[in-house]
DNA sequence: GTTACTGCAAAGCTTTTGCATCCCT
DNA sequence: AGGGATGCAAAAGCTTTGCAGTAAC
């Protein structure tokens, strides 16, 4: 934990707790799932100190903040670039850490200036039986349980 | 219009300015931006319709909603599969047509049954000249403006 | 004539903010 | 000590819902 000390953050007990949540998880988070979790250890804790701890965190480039479900954000404690694989039934989110090089032809960048890409894959988890919601073609090979 | 009537959605005026504001419309629109746009055509249009009309073409496949805007939903009129080049200043969000045959090896597909995958491009797009976020290597020949 | 849509208001969620108190450094 | 963090409550977006009236089919 002594990273958090270097960028600038009071290591108040709070934040060790949500640090060490965050450590590690691949669960993709929401801030109330965060919430949930550190409060059974900590029953004082509020959710305005989990936001307020996650904005930080994001701040300091130590966190990412997933744009991938809809209903609200998701935190990702793994900073590197990476992929994810996301189940349109349940939202559970998996990480992928293929590396995909994408090159936009020079002629399709709209003169932006590009940092980065991201793949998502959508499907059905294991959990989640495809349900026939759209007709797939050459996914069934992969289909499962 | 008349695809609208096959699929079931009765034909309101209110429905038929929606869909004209949509038709074609390449701005990945939030709620809000339709209702404004189609509020000065149609002054006693309501929130509440906007969403609704939506939903409910969403639902038929005619619509797609976007999980590109950490703030808000956007909707996107083209269908058909594609990626997407989003501008990390301003939000402005670009389609991208080129075709990204991208497959998961088999052993990290976690199961799942994977149906598609998006790609999502992330930059400055010409009105936002790079401000020095996060130091950027190779993007530097990209830069314009 | 039915059924579904509209519009308004109210409510529900997620997230942010203000502020007094507290506590890491 | 001082400045930032906590916790509570209130407020601010975005989105959904309930319902009476209305319009498309």
């Amino acid at each position: 934990m002594e990273k958090y000390r270097d960028i600038g953050l009071k290591l108040t007990p709070q934040r060790l707790a949500i640090l060490h949540y965050l450590e590690g998880n691949k669960d993709h988070p929401s801030a109330e799932s965060v919430y949930r979790a550190v409060q059974k250890k900590f029953p004082t804790m509020s959710l305005a100190t989990v936001y307020s701890t996650l904005s930080a965190l994001k701040e300091k480039g130590s966190l990412l903040e997933l744009t991938i479900d809809p209903d609200k954000k998701r935190f990702d404690p793994e900073t590197r670039l990476h992929n994810h694989l996301i189940c349109i039934s349940c939202r559970r989110i998996v990480d992928i850490h293929g590396e995909y090089q994408l090159d936009l032809p020079d002629n399709a960048n709209h003169n932006f200036a590009i940092i980065g890409s991201q793949v998502e894959f959508y499907g059905f988890c294991p959990d989640c039986s495809p349900k026939q919601t759209t007709p797939v073609k050459e996914a069934s090979h992969v289909r499962r349980s």
